[in-house]
DNA sequence: CACTAGATTTTCT
DNA sequence: GAAAATCTAGTGG
């Protein structure tokens, strides 16, 4: 089986960020262990139209790879605390990427256990900090060619078919609020927040 | 369950 | 110097 190829990610992010839902989500530590998991939550951001974006007042030193081409991680530190991590797309030159926001965890749960505690599996990977954490995913891991199959992260094919797709209003951020540019599996327990109008099943 | 505050440091203005 | 694509613990209902 071969990663997905560069052409998945040259579109629009928000159609990216769509398809991206149900894919699975690798990662080879430097020790060759293998994590990974599905992909439940994503949300798109644009480029000098979209006022969220870090890309919004043109290319700096941090998010240059954002200009570049599709199919690179953009990863990048925040809070003090944490990475997120993000996939670049569209074309070159024009900036856009899809930060992905939660994974539901299928490999190496023990690892991931391991470094963010023994908890409960729901919060392993529910948030792009928690799962950057849960991969050990950090800036060293910045421009890595998610196509090529030696990267240490990659995206393979899922069962996509089998998710309801649900959009809504992005998280966290306060510019650009209106845009419906957040796409997450519904009623999936491992999506990181449940935004008004939305309910999940099976909660306590 | 809903909401708030505080941590901490990089990055850009 | 201010803000940030977050998380956690703590309070109150």
């Amino acid at each position: 089986m071969k990663p997905l190829n560069r052409s998945f990610y040259a579109k629009k992010p928000t159609e990216v960020a769509r398809n991206l839902i149900g894919k699975h989500l690798i990662r080879q530590l430097p020790s060759g262990r293998i994590l990974g998991g599905i992909i439940v939550e994503t949300e798109a951001y644009g480029g000098r139209r979209d006022p969220a974006s870090h890309a919004f007042r043109g290319m700096t030193p941090r998010n240059h790879v954002m200009f570049g081409e599709a199919g690179h991680t953009y990863v990048y530190f925040t809070y003090g605390f944490h990475h997120c991590l993000n996939f670049v797309t569209g074309k070159k030159g024009i900036a856009s990427a899809v930060l992905i926001r939660a994974i539901e965890p299928t490999i190496g749960l023990e690892y991931m256990e391991e470094i963010r505690g023994n908890m409960n599996h729901r919060e392993l990977t529910n948030g792009p900090g928690k799962l950057c954490q849960a991969l050990s995913i950090d800036r060293t891991l910045n421009g890595c060619d998610v196509t090529d199959s030696k990267s240490p992260v990659k995206v393979y094919e899922g069962d996509s078919s089998l998710v309801t797709v649900n959009a809504s209003f992005r998280v966290g951020i306060t510019k650009g609020v209106t845009r419906k540019w957040r796409f997450f599996a519904e009623s999936n327990e491992f999506v990181s927040k449940i935004p008004r109008g939305f309910s999940r099943e099976r909660e306590s």
